[in-house]
This record gives C-alpha cells, sequence and structure tokens, in this order.
DNA sequence: ACAAAAGTGTTAGTCATACACCCATGT
DNA sequence: ACATGGGTGTATGACTAACACTTTTGT
C-alpha cells in the first residue's frame, strides 16, 4: 500500500506554484538509499481507503481534502519479491502543508527522512514508483478537465488567480484569465465573498467553495467509500 | 480476483443488442446457489493482468478483445471473511462469443454453473458484485465517450448500424445516425472495405477497425501494460 | 409503389479560444 | 502617471443536436 500525495508549493524565488510530493528515503533492502513512495501495510482489520489515510497521516500529520484509489500493481518483476500493492493519490490542501512544515521547524522534530520534491523534477525513484508517480499526474491532469477537483489544493478562501494558477500547475500551461473566470462562474462550484484580496494592484475577490458539490464524480463507488472527511461537512 | 466481461447479444425476439456478462453459481459458502463474477486465485508467479486473462479464459474459453483493471475492493466487511480482491473487466468480440457458445451447444460441454444475463437485469449477487457491476458499466459509459472502446465488442467488419448500436446499447440511449456517421467517420479510426451488407433495404458498407489506433489512452500504463493480445497486430 | 434503412445537407445553438478593452490599486 | 493584475465585452471557429431530404434496396 502506498500513496501519492500531492500538493501544492510556491517556491521563494519563483512566483508560480508547483505540484510537490513527498517521498521516504528507504532504510533497507531493496532499493536501499533510494527515495520511494510513502506507504505501510494492510492492517486486516482496516479497509484500503483507511489503510491509505493512516498511512498518509503518518507521513504528513494530515487529513487529506481528496483521496482516491489508483492502481494495483502485481507484476512479477516489480520487486525482487512480488508484491501486489494497491497505491493511492490525494490531494493536501497547501495551506494545511505550510502550517504543518512550519510547525514541526519550530519544534525541531522534523520527520526523518522525508523530503518533498517538485514533480516535474524527480530523481530516480525505488521499485516501479516513476511509473506510478507519472500515471498519478496523469490522472490528475485528466480529472482537473472533468471535475472541480483543483479545490482540494486550495484553502478555504481563494482568489480566482489562486484557482487558476492551481490548475495552471497541474496541467503545465497557462490559461487565459478571462475564459478561466467565466467557466468557473458558470459552473456554480463558487460562492463569492465579500472580502477582498489586496497587497498588489486591483484587489481581488475571494471565492469559497461550494461544499454541497463533490469535488468529483465517484459514480456507483460514492456510496462504498466514505473518506474519515466528516470534518468538513459545512 | 475477478472479472466483469460484457459482451454484446442480440436477442432472438428482439432486434437490438443488448449487453450480456457471464455469471457463476457460487456451489459453496458464503453466498452459496447466487450467482457471482467469475475469478480466480493470485498465483505467486504471475502478474495481474495475466491473472485476470487467465481466469477469464477458463471462464469463457476467449481471449478478450480489451482488457482493463477496475478497482481493489477490500472492505473488511464485503465478506465474512476480509478479502482483498482485485477486480478486472473485459470485452469480448460479439462473434467470437457466438462461435464459442455453438461449439459448447453442439459437443454438449457447456460449462457448469455459468449462465450469461442481460447487465441491465441482474439477480442478487454474492458478495458485493451488484456493486461491482455498476461500476464496471459506468465506467464503461464514459469510456465509451471519449475512446474507441466499442470496436472491442464488434468483429472484423461491420457496418455503421452496428456500430451505432454497440454506443446505443452502452449509453442506454439512441443516437442519430446522421450524426453518428459524421462523428466516427471524422476520427480516422474507421477504414470503409468495398464490401456490403445486403439483406434488408440498401446494402450498408462494411468497414473494418483501423488497428494503428488504441482503444483507449492508458497513458503512462500502456507501456507496462501489454495484454497477450499480440496476435492482433496488424 | 412503398417501406425502411443508408447516406447527404443544412441550420441553430453551445462552447472554447483569442484578444481588445476598461477598472482599481500600489508604487 | 503608469504598470499590473482584476474584470468585462465580443468575434470567431469547432463541435453538437435536430431534422429535412435523397438514394437504394427488398417486398
Amino acid at each position: 500500500m502506498s500513496t501519492v500525495i500531492f500538493t501544492l508549493r510556491r517556491h521563494p524565488e519563483q512566483d508560480r506554484p508547483a505540484i510537490v510530493l513527498p517521498l521516504v528515503r528507504r532504510t533497507r533492502d531493496p532499493f536501499e538509499g533510494l527515495w520511494a513512495l510513502p506507504g505501510g501495510w494492510l492492517d486486516a482489520r482496516e479497509g484500503l481507503d483507511a489503510t491509505a489515510s493512516r498511512t498518509l497521516a503518518e507521513t504528513t500529520g494530515l487529513t487529506p481534502s481528496y483521496l482516491e484509489q489508483l492502481y494495483a500493481f502485481g507484476d512479477v518483476d516489480r520487486s525482487p519479491t512480488r508484491v501486489v500493492s494497491i497505491v493511492y493519490w490525494a490531494l493536501l490542501r497547501a495551506d494545511e502543508v505550510d502550517a504543518q512544515v512550519a510547525a514541526h521547524a519550530a519544534d525541531g522534530d522534523a520527520p526523518e527522512n522525508v523530503e518533498w520534491f517538485a514533480a516535474a523534477e524527480l530523481p530516480e525513484l525505488a521499485f516501479d514508483h516513476n511509473t506510478i508517480v507519472d500515471y498519478a499526474l496523469w490522472r490528475l491532469r485528466n480529472k482537473v478537465g472533468y471535475s472541480r477537483i483543483a479545490h482540494g489544493l486550495l484553502p478555504d478562501e481563494f482568489t480566482l488567480a489562486d484557482l487558476r494558477e492551481a490548475y495552471e500547475a497541474i496541467l503545465g500551461r497557462r490559461l487565459d484569465p478571462a475564459n478561466f473566470r467565466r467557466q468557473v462562474e458558470g459552473s456554480g462550484t463558487l460562492i463569492p465573498t465579500e472580502s477582498f484580496r489586496t497587497g498588489s494592484h486591483r484587489p481581488a475577490r475571494l471565492y469559497r467553495y461550494n461544499q454541497d458539490v463533490e469535488l468529483a464524480d465517484r459514480g456507483p463507488l460514492a456510496r462504498l467509500v466514505q473518506p474519515a472527511a466528516s470534518a468538513e461537512s459545512r
């Protein structure tokens, strides 16, 4: 069981955010010393989703805003000892990650052997994890085109530019601000607030996500899959 | 490991084809007597795709024209003894199924405890298999909208009406023949032949699928997943 | 001749894209 | 004042859906 965890990070020198994900350095064979996806072993008394949530919390200390099964990998040659690995992928809100990282830095108890990498510039990973990340990114890119999933990367309140930059980071290309505004406003998923973000140039209106709308349509799986995210009802 | 196997069947009394799938009657607890998806156990020396192909062949005696992993189900309450089941779904060409069924009928060695059911009128199934079939149908419906997957249900040569009826069976609604023709002709996946199917009214041109085009874009998984269908290169 | 499916043409509506333009703010 | 991002307006082309129409066969 492994999880590809995505969030958005704004590099200090750059002005545009990028997709980043946490990796864990392996401390034993096989692939000792290489970076790998965080994961854990399936507990006999635990559902698959619950296991993914748990291992994710153990790595990042956070609850994902979105969690979905990616694929089950089980080729005989993917590891010296053939292992079937069920892989999930998740989105974390950028603000929660920042808060968590800051808290760790203050306490001096940053998790050992965990590091965040830009998804576009990954090193060689253990097992078939490079392929797995590629597939997760592909799924994310596809899904952003027909769902509201990008909101899973943003805080409660955000500007249209924030949202657009999230889309741009995922898709890897610039979007027309004017057209983007109309599309997203017409989708009925945004609730405008009366607040504005000031600081540079003309203030931008802050929006809030309409929690009545699911981030993604999971079809007949929706009633089966109940992530422990009852915290964010509405 | 289970597989949802779809094919198209034209009922004698009806003129339109419908989606059907084979089920196996359980001969032991749990759920003895109920119908269930065909499946088998994972072999230690076998990849997941290979296992799906094998169990599919054991049930139908056929090689699928399309095979894709559906989902890994592993809720603790899905079975008295909690089992993680990796489920695949597959498409079979209608003509191959007909030939196989006819051969069995002639030999009198029709497989025991296997029966084909219309996907729209399933009985109560064992485990969570009703949900699994619903999900497979949902995936099929979605996929038919952005891929050429419906060709996996058809023989080498087919008319546009055949193809349209396959789409209609999957989507559950009628399509405009004129618009359907233009869309599919413009997609570049069809090769017209010089043959026509006669028999009723004006003869219809037969087409052939362009094997250079994949039935569906599998993204970064494409190079990993190599179904043993090298028979149909070109 | 007529019914029915094969196949062509035409039109209206919707949507994505490009881009010109005005608005409001910090410097 | 002016640069810059916020926000509005508008034209164009692509694609979808609806449907009238012609063609070709079997009966």
